[in-house]
DNA sequence: TTGTTGTTTAGCTATTATGCTAAATTGATA
DNA sequence: TATCAATTTAGCATAATAGCTAAACAACAA
């Protein structure tokens, strides 16, 4: 699945409370894209938001949240799709899948193997 | 469960390659005291390792991994149980079950809600 | 008491991260 | 073509991170 390095690159990317929030209003819909709200039928990608409309949600200038979506797509946590002059922003959810697999993989593996422990 | 900031520490915690590798390591009984490994029944925490067993995996100075393991106690990822002179390190997975629980969650609230995305 | 082992603290340096503004780029539109 | 809107790049300042060595501290052993 995810190697070290991914693992390590996503949880580098998650670790900064402005990309922490970019994120989970990414993955939870809680950015909507002004332009699109007005023509969501049209757009095959409506329920995206894109990097103004995500950097309304914070007091950072435009080219601080731009960078750090570019940390998050690097880390292959979102998605960024260009269309025309725009630039939508979609979550990827299969990679978080797999991270939440690797935890539970960890934790079932230690409860199995390591049911000795006294963990107080 | 867990807060916003309570993850935000753990991510950045993981996301160092060192301090992941001790993460890693520590979860899957990587580690092994020397000492304990002599007397593996005497000891009630005889599956633990202290800090310089884990020192002795890197290349890094004492010093150096002893502040890399403070962090990991300070996300709460680790326990650090001290007994007479040394320190005994076990991982806490309640926790990271938490964490596994918590993507889990997004992924299905995501598969559930916005089904209509093209995730191309 | 003196020494030994295990660990942390202090203080330093180098690198990385995070913010900014100004300028450049790209695509759409008048 | 000129302009506008959306985004990125460049260059800079500051803060945080990660490494080191030396010194301190804590618990045990001789």
């Amino acid at each position: 699945m995810l190697d070290m390095q991914q693992k390590i690159k996503i949880f580098k990317a998650l670790g900064n409370e402005t990309r922490f929030k970019i994120f989970k209003n990414v993955f939870t819909g809680g950015y909507a894209c002004s332009i699109d709200k007005k023509k969501p039928q049209d757009d095959i990608i409506a329920q995206a938001t894109c990097v103004t409309t995500i950097a309304e949600h914070f007091s950072f200038s435009l080219p601080t949240i731009s960078r750090h979506l570019k940390e998050l797509k690097d880390a292959n946590i979102i998605k960024m799709t260009k269309k025309s002059n725009k630039i939508y922003i979609k979550p990827n959810p299969t990679i978080i899948k797999d991270l939440a697999d690797c935890f539970a993989d960890l934790v079932d593996n230690y409860n199995d193997t390591m049911f000795q422990f006294d963990n107080t």
